[in-house]
DNA sequence: AAGTCCATCTCGTAT
DNA sequence: ATACGAGGTGGACTT
């Protein structure tokens, strides 16, 4: 990581620091008292105070006040940023084309800047979410119950996409919707209204499941149920059945192939 | 602003500074190799890379990398952060209460750290969306027609909250759904939902509006619309109402007032 | 503490 | 480019 510190800088040094920074495409922090006007999907103002700006090597521009996770203000990778001095003051600017977004900071005393010219090559590994419960039923579908088949993922109708199409030993028609965390009433009214939904499409595969007089069973998979969730699905006659979505993240599953 | 910068500090060095600036409740930032693991509300896993930390004196600790607005990894406000060293090895770990969540920043090589105290006590003033809307819609009804009177705002329904009710010159009972940017056939179906909620509805005055043969008028309010959802209205027999968010901050308004 | 909803949501992904 | 939905959504507000 190659690096560069400018403590207390008058706003010309500062201007050719920031300069040889975007050009060496580097991460940017500047200390400051400043003052930011937003102007684009909304509009904002941020009167003198002091805040960390941070402009990264992909245009995105962040400004963060002394609390809270997000910053106060900000701009999406892909901006540009310029910058010039007026009357002694330096101005800095990120833009964005579409939308239309101008951010503005006036900087009126800068304590330090850096920049750093930052080397990761590394994405993040997750894992406990919605896609990675899919992913397991997919692979262990017994997990669902013994003898279930599914045929289709992210299958399109009228309300959305049904998570997991597929069927149990009897042929029955299983529609699954999948929770991360906990499911409240939401999800069992998504469900339904997925249910109705093959219910009134126009499908060879469903005139067949008809036929032989099957049934649409409605399964909501997650971890746990609210108290009135639990009552509508006894109501509505729709299946719930508890699974964690896979505390694991890829690479230890590799390791675990690799272990064999 | 008062602050301090440390340049390719050792790990104890590192710890005496972190140490202080916690004590200090200053804003920490540091640039260093790292490896950062998170349990919590999910499962994951970066590996070694440069990145930007950031300790803010709420508790809020971030983990930037040199693309994105969003941190990588993260721990909100009112976190507690501690720190140790093992085999010579600094680790920073942020601990969240409820939910239960900790992350975990495995140091190999510091590039250097600063702290500052930040000094700020300005908020945003911001303008530009739904709330806005509401609030301009409320003073001067006017913007939606000519005699429009808002009776309700935020009126509860089955499937959600009714941005605005009212009735217009001749009694016919108004619902009024709001979006601040362009809207699409999810706010068209929306607006439908409540309308069928409202019909639905016990209600003294809905009775009322029915025995004097009144309608139920919806309205989709944003600043323009997508042809889909044009389509949709037509169909459905939905006005839409051309309105854009107020572009007006309070600062402003104030200023409006004092010069008159 | 838990639920609800907006957001300059951001970000990925499919069309 | 646009549309769509998930997210460790965050954050403000209500109950």
């Amino acid at each position: 990581m190659k690096y560069k510190i400018l403590e207390k800088p008058n706003c010309h040094e500062a201007y050719d620091l920031i300069e040889e920074a975007l050009r060496k495409r580097a991460t940017i922090t500047i200390f400051a008292c400043c003052k930011v006007n937003y102007e684009g999907r909304a509009l904002s103002e941020l009167d003198w105070g002091e805040r960390i700006i941070m402009i990264k090597p992909d245009g995105a521009f962040l400004i963060h006040q002394d609390k809270k996770v997000e910053p106060v203000n900000w701009q999406p990778p892909k901006s540009r940023t310029r910058q010039y001095i007026k009357n002694d003051t330096l101005f800095l600017e990120s833009h964005r084309r579409t939308p239309k977004e101008l951010l503005t900071v006036e900087i009126k005393q800068i304590q330090f800047i850096t920049y750093a010219n930052i080397e990761d090559f590394e994405e993040l590994e997750q894992a406990g979410y919605e896609k990675d419960m899919g992913d397991m039923i997919m692979e262990k579908p017994h997990i669902i119950e013994e003898g279930f088949t599914p045929t289709a993922r992210e299958y399109s109708v009228e309300h959305g996409f049904i998570d997991i199409l597929g069927k149990d030993t009897d042929n029955n028609l299983m529609i699954l919707e999948l929770k991360a965390r906990k499911a409240g009433v939401n999800a069992v009214k998504q469900l339904m209204r997925y249910i109705q939904d093959l219910e009134n499409t126009e499908n060879d595969y469903l005139r067949e499941v008809e036929a032989e007089k099957k049934k649409i069973r409605g399964l909501l998979v997650a971890p746990s149920i609210m108290d009135d969730a639990l009552e509508m699905i006894e109501e509505e006659g729709i299946e719930f059945v508890s699974v964690k979505p896979p505390r694991e993240l890829k690479r230890d599953k590799k390791v675990t192939l690799d272990f064999f």
